[in-house]
DNA sequence: TTTACAGTTAGCCAATTAACTAAGTATAAT
DNA sequence: ATTATACTTAGTTAATTGGCTAACTGTAAA
């Protein structure tokens, strides 16, 4: 890697909403942009932004199925080259109180296979 | 570590001189600032900020002597919390072309012990 | 074939950031 | 005591960033 990626990388890295998002997929696996919105309750512009930084910076892939953006870490996050800044994060924000509440609310808000009652999709009979 | 701390440190590393300075520190161990400025051929104010910034984040120290300001890294960034990600730093970066340069520039520069014709410092005779 | 929905792009604004010069502080040399 | 040196603080400027609304694109539903 080189100085360009490398603070491209950390530029990422170095937003709140960001890095709850990372956070976030490192527990969820794959979230919706309508998820992210919910979650981080910003505008869907922003969201869409703040994704296209983490999709530059090779953090974050995404997938369109029908009318939804899917959001995924990316493959290259288990590699060797930047699996520790991710580990680093992780541990760093295991008990951060943001973290911890997100993932209460990731419950509801995402977590269409197991909790339905409370997956707007799925409310109105989509089945991603 | 909670989120501010870690956007703290995030946002450090995420400007290229900053983490040019970090590089060095892990070959040179010290630096006094006139070394910094002379690496980074940036303002002695602007030199003086960065390193406040390192300082605020925990990644660097500084000490006094007479009149020179000597900055080392942190004893923290050897502990868990800290150690992933310098060492990610630090591998990424291994082979930037700007990194490899300041390394060869640092002999110059700082290698006072060693090459003291070429210390700034030395040749003002004195034994920093 | 309209209409509605999900996201992105464009354009704007306020706050932050990285750089500079000039002035101030502290310490050592003359 | 004065001058020079090393660095910091204050204040300015240009560029970047993170947020918004409004308008556009693509897809599915009515």
């Amino acid at each position: 890697m080189n100085m360009k990626k490398t603070i491209l990388i950390t530029k990422a890295v170095s937003d709140g909403n960001r890095v709850r998002v990372l956070m976030a997929l490192m527990h969820q696996k794959e979230l919706c942009a309508c998820h992210i919105i919910e979650l981080l309750r910003i505008s869907a512009p922003t969201v869409s932004r703040h994704m296209g930084l983490l999709q530059t910076a090779g953090l974050v892939t995404s997938r369109k199925d029908s009318r939804w953006v899917y959001y995924r870490l990316a493959d290259e996050t288990r590699e060797p080259a930047m699996l520790p800044l991710i580990n680093w994060l992780a541990d760093s924000l295991a008990t951060d109180p943001v973290i911890l509440q997100d993932r209460i609310a990731l419950e509801h808000i995402a977590d269409c296979d197991t909790e339905q009652k409370n997956c707007k999709h799925y409310k109105n009979n989509q089945t991603h």
